[in-house]
DNA sequence: AATAAATAGGACTAAAATAGTCCCTTATCG
DNA sequence: CGATAAGGGACTATTTTAGTCCTATTTATT
C-alpha cells in the first residue's frame, strides 16, 4: 500500500515513450500502440498531462504530443502533482482540508514531516531516471539514518 | 494523492492514545472515548493491529489492548504494514504481482527505487516521533539533496 | 454458577475513488 | 473538403474504502 494509481503508473510509462522518441511528436495512437495501453487510457492521460503542462499538443492531422522540457527537469513529483494532485499523506496535510479532529489530534505535526520527507524523495528522482533502466541506486539519508535506495513498476 | 487511508490515519491516533496511556490496559470502548472515533471502527482497527502483533490483547472483564513494545520501537512503516499491507508504490512493486507489461515496461526500476526510499523515510520515523507534537523536524537527504522536513492530520 | 464486560471473527452495506470507454467538438494539414 | 488529431466532458462499471452489526468466546466478579 502507499501507492501510485494505476493511471498515473501508465502515465510514466507514456512519459517515458515520449522522452525516449526525442522530441518527435507522437499521437496518442502511436504511444498506445508502443506501450501496449488502451488507446482511450493513453488518449485520457495525455489530455491531462497536456493540461498540466507536461507536454505539449499539436492539433490536426500530423499533429501529437511532445515533452514540454527536458526529461531530467521531470520530477516524480511534478507527474504525481499532474495526475493525482498534490502529494500528501493524509487528508488533513492537504491544503484545504479541515479535520473535525485538527483540535484533539495529537499526531499532525509528524505525519506532515513524513509528508515533506516523501516529496524530497520524489523530487528528487526524474524522468530520466526513471527511463533510465539502470541507473545507479540513490542514497537516503533521514534523521541521520544512511538507507540504500531500490524499487518495481507495472 | 499518494496517502495512507483513513483507518491507517485512525489506527496512528489509536496507537498514540495507547503510548500516551502508559501500558495500562485500554479498553475499545475507552479508546473511542478518549479519541472521538466511533467505537466499532476503534474496535475493528485494534483487532487488526492486535492481529498483527503491534498490540496485545486481553480478554474478558478488565480486558483490552496495550502496546506490544515500545513506542519508539514502533515505526511508520509498521504501523501502514499492518492496516494496509505492505508499501509499495506501484503495485508490480508489490511481491505477489504479475505485471503484463514487465517485458515492455522501462520505469519499474527506478519506481522500485523510490518505493525504498520511501520506505527509509517511514522506518526512521517511530510512533513516539508520531505522538511527540513538537519533536525537532528530521533532516533528509536524497540523493545529495538537503530537504527539511513537515507534515498534518484529519 | 450466573452475569457482565471484553475481545475475535467475520458478514454485510454504503459510499467513494478509480479505471475505462465513448461521443461530440475543434483545429490543422493536404 | 476530407481525413486526422487533440479537447472536453459525460457516463458506466469496477474496485476499494469506510463503517456497522451480529454472534461466539473468554475472563473477572459476585
Amino acid at each position: 500500500m502507499l501507492r501510485i494509481s494505476k493511471l498515473t503508473d501508465y502515465g510514466t510509462v507514456l512519459l517515458a515513450h515520449l522522452a525516449a522518441s526525442q522530441s518527435a511528436v507522437c499521437s496518442a495512437t502511436e504511444v498506445a500502440a508502443a506501450t501496449g495501453i488502451a488507446t482511450p487510457t493513453v488518449s485520457k492521460l495525455l489530455k491531462s498531462l497536456a493540461r498540466s503542462g507536461l507536454v505539449n499538443s499539436t492539433r490536426g492531422s500530423n499533429g501529437g504530443y511532445q515533452l514540454s522540457r527536458n526529461p531530467a527537469e521531470i520530477s516524480a513529483t511534478d507527474i504525481i502533482d499532474a495526475l493525482e494532485g498534490p502529494v500528501s499523506i493524509t487528508e488533513c496535510s492537504a491544503s484545504d482540508s479541515q479535520c473535525e479532529h485538527e483540535g484533539v489530534c495529537s499526531v499532525s505535526g509528524a505525519w506532515q514531516r513524513v509528508n515533506v520527507a516523501i516529496r524530497g524523495a520524489l523530487d528528487s528522482v526524474s524522468l530520466s531516471d526513471l527511463s533510465r533502466t539502470n541507473s545507479p541506486t540513490p542514497q537516503l539519508r533521514f534523521a541521520g539514518l544512511q538507507i540504500t535506495v531500490e524499487s518495481k513498476i507495472k
